[in-house]
DNA sequence: CGTGTCACATGATGGACATCATGTTTGGCC
DNA sequence: GGCCAAACATGATGTCCATCATGTGACACG
């Protein structure tokens, strides 16, 4: 590498962190290219010095957001009280209004229905997420651990992305907090 | 109009049916207005005959979807059994596999945020679901029955946006089944 | 039976986009 | 200190798209 190595690991990074970013607050066929390369200080051009295709970045920057943030997951501890705490974040206005920087599923799950390419490391990636939901948290009803992880899962996501649709506050929020209560 | 006036209107149904049907298969920004006119047997020129631009056709389609949808509500009987049939239907494998016919809420929620001409027809037309479906439906909980349909109703959102965008039919299954079970 | 008008088809326009081709700068290496 | 490949900028290419402009043919009405 001639140019300093450090330098373009880290407009890699950019790059990836800037889309990711792009992606979540606008739809994968939201943005282009250009855009992206301007938020990441370059200039459209190189973008194909670092990546294949469009939808290859997509596959990557998505893989690497979804291992960042299911990595994060024993920064809360396993008990009641931590289960408690993610829907509190997860369900939090904050995190309604934070389209760009929160969670990417709930951003994009509907677009990859249509990206083959992205599909696979998604699914990896949810599997490996509700495994660990399942065996991290308690559970307490009388059916499968894993069962009532991907029904509490599931639930969180269809609230934020139903609160995020409507185009009343108030409404919005009444959809996270009663969907909160019921997932404590 | 010097056209067959009956022939005109259906033209206009079928530019709304198909353009729904295309939106949730592949997206608003997945389909072009050429696409929509030529599946609804015309060129692409005559659509602003009917539609002022691509977005109000957006916003038409959906309501219009929308009311279809809501509006056959009391063809399942208000009671347990009832409510467990539509839980049956919408988070069916079936109902998953079929996008480009299945529930305009599940394909398009989270490309709605987006269109801000389309949200206040749809805002008004969740509000009224949840309102129906408290009222409509029994629910046991010692919470309020709005909540309870509220929170019933994200799941089944989330269930099957969840199950259609990962890659792998039996955790696709999984995912419906689980859901399912715990919304009876 | 002609005539005006409306819904249609065809084609144009201008912009956005993904991708690529071609120079240009950079800095590690001999 | 000069050389060369890697990483950059600029600009081109071809495609696709939403929207509009213009022509044309069918029908209701006189």
């Amino acid at each position: 590498m001639r140019y300093p190595a450090t330098d373009t690991a880290q407009k890699h990074e950019r790059i990836l962190d800037e889309s990711i970013r792009l992606f979540r607050e606008r739809g994968f066929h939201g943005v282009s290219v250009g855009e992206i390369m301007k938020a990441s200080g370059l200039t459209h051009g190189p973008f194909y010095n670092h990546f294949a295709s469009k939808e290859a970045l997509m596959a990557e920057s998505l893989n690497r957001e979804l291992q960042r943030t299911f990595g994060d997951f024993d920064k809360v501890p396993g008990s009641d009280i931590g289960k408690a705490a993610f829907v509190d974040y997860y369900l939090s206005e904050e995190h309604m209004r934070d389209c760009a920087g929160g969670c990417a599923v709930a951003a994009l799950a509907s677009e990859i229905r249509k990206e083959p390419e992205v599909q696979g490391a998604f699914t990896a990636q949810i599997k490996s997420v509700i495994q660990k939901l399942s065996s991290y948290f308690p559970w307490k009803s009388r059916r499968s651990a894993r069962g009532d992880a991907i029904h509490w899962y599931v639930s969180m996501i269809g609230a934020l992305i139903l609160s995020r649709a409507v185009n009343d506050d108030e409404f919005a929020r009444e959809i996270l907090a009663e969907t909160s209560k019921r997932l404590h």
